[in-house]
DNA sequence: CATGAATGAGACTTCATTCAT
DNA sequence: CATGAATGAAGTCTCATTCAT
């Protein structure tokens, strides 16, 4: 991002505050959910005056979601490349699994609150307006892409004919529900481990014998 | 229930009007969430005055656990005796699929809300005290009984030696975000074609070749 | 009075119901205070429904000023033959000390309710409105006498010439609190010694050399 | 006080705030009653909105119970040190009720709270738990001080052989009864005059021939 | 009269948001 | 931009009172 070159003194300090603001949200939100955290607690974590919150942003909603913004767009960086790339359609899965892992451990409490926000498909569960909405639109990306690859692989014959929209679902059901079983500060080993088995479990489960 | 003949029409009446009160909250929070909802749009979903919610339920806390109580009973008390009682594992899990398929078209509303309000392992989601601790405990009941059987199953060599846990985690949370996928009025046909993948999916998975 | 030969069973069990709400509330208003104590509650210690009260005393207030009525007609009833009686006003005085000690042990929750209810002289203290006013028309009767007590006491000059409201007030108020000081519970033997030491302070405060 | 110099002005504001509360409160709580005097009757009178007397008090009982620690320390303040320092009892006793009635009028509504908090000795009055404790530690406080300059009066052959706690407990009272007599706006010098009653009263009943 | 569920006004309290400094 | 006191709408809960049975 060649935009980085010329930021002002003033303009550094802005995108630092507003990051830290970020991240004592975050750290609060996934710890304690949406309605249990007001911006007051926000603004004392984050070592600002309540105020200057809405220098940043113009509600608690925004922030929130603002906050989901981001952890999408991390996730979606990562996984889309990966998905939507050139290889076959195993190999796909496997680089999913392992980068999914991975970014775990990057945003451990953003995407414990993200995962949180939109359990299934339902409605939205953060308030009646749409909170949760950026939620779902990456929960949705990520399984048309994953959908897309098990149709492929069915295709071509490396899969076997199971429906992918279920197929796809299930897989990444089980993965974050595996990813998130474990606890926060667990080691990555212990992780990688676990979900080996899932792969085992899935790849007998969908390749052709 | 023997229990009926002896009722006198006040407590008849007074069962039937409890039971008004967390049908309206059971929709409404399955809807909007527990925050979103407030005890007076309960009142006048369930066509009281507000006060009156409190001649039954001493909190806005208490009616919601009393709601999960009911769904986890009802849930425990079918899926228990299938994982628990007699009969080789692969049947208890054929059976213990076939069931959550059914369990979820009786209990459609309120199982909606149990799964949405603790996700994972994480802490709680609806207040810093216990809310959700009831949702934890039948995730723990039934993820227990799962693993049981499947250790089992792989005990006997039935099943590949993977680890019961993660495969229990997996195949727990493939299978209810599968159901819940379908949207809420779907034909129950529709839903048995989906949950029919996802034993395919498994089976093989799982099963020594 | 006459009027107990006549009456019908149903009319004596309905002064018996009353009494019988009275006393609980006596006791829980006594205990808690006025704005701690609910119908509910009184009802449940009568061991009445909520809505009997109400065929008994038209409100919560009403209930509070027929004990404050009742307590009064007791202290007045006893007090004032012996303060507007005959004698001379010295002996009226030990009448009135050892009287007071007597109604003491026969009224003690309710006299406790009416001392606490107003303390000096001051607006009321349950409601904006009056409830305090029959406490207040007591304490105002007894003074009176006690004044025109020691008036005339010191007219005929057997008390010395100070200002009859202030000794009368003095009077009435240091009784009051020494009896008072003692337990609930305590024996009529040790309030006597304590009540004795206030005679002795005030007769030879008062009586000339 | 020096510490004024150094304080903001956001700071004294935020103190004049207080104090406007406080005051607000305390003219109504003498007035009416703890439970007849609502938070949003406060504010009104205070001039500000519901919410704000929450950043300076957490809750209503917090608010009554700075009340009284101020009332119960400026009295204090006073009392002890007559009533603890050097000089002969019977100079500490006048000192104490011409003290007494200079208090009065720099802290009528106050103590006129402070008073009817808790008459005697009994239970809560204000509410079940203990919101009336600081009333009745003070009463206790002046009383046991009291109690001890009698106690030493008569050692010392001062006084007569009464008994002090008696003794200490109608003088106590009866100043407190005839100081509140009159009318809050009376002029001191009527007061003087009532309470110079008293003195004549108690000396002569207490002090040796 | 007795019952006790229902009522609904009103109390306390929280908290997202504003704004003067 | 930062501050933090002030705001006031909204939420939870209590309780005196009513009324159909």
């Amino acid at each position: 991002m060649v935009e980085n070159v010329k930021l002002s003194r003033r303009e550094r300090e802005r995108r630092r505050h507003k990051a830290e603001i970020l991240d004592a949200a975050t750290e609060l939100f996934s710890e304690k959910g949406f309605h249990n955290v007001s911006m007051n607690e926000i603004a004392s974590e984050a070592e600002f005056a309540t105020g200057t919150l809405y220098n940043f942003f113009p509600s608690k909603e925004a922030l929130y979601s603002e906050i989901m913004d981001t952890v999408a767009g991390n996730v979606l960086s990562v996984l889309t490349p990966i998905l939507e790339g050139p290889g076959d359609e195993k190999a796909k899965l496997m680089s999913y699994f392992a980068a999914s892992v991975r970014i775990f451990h990057e945003n451990a409490a953003a995407i414990r609150l993200l995962l949180r926000a939109n359990q299934g498909r339902p409605p939205t569960q953060i308030n009646a307006a749409n909170l949760g909405e950026n939620a779902s639109r990456i929960h949705d990306s990520v399984h048309g892409m994953l959908r897309q690859v098990v149709a492929s692989g069915i295709e071509k014959g490396l899969f076997r004919a199971l429906d992918p929209d279920v197929v796809a679902l299930a897989l990444d059901a089980a993965l974050r529900t595996v990813v998130f079983s474990v606890a926060e500060d667990a080691n990555e080993d212990a992780l990688q481990e676990r979900v080996s088995n899932i792969e085992k479990l899935f790849f007998r489960g969908i390749l052709h014998a």
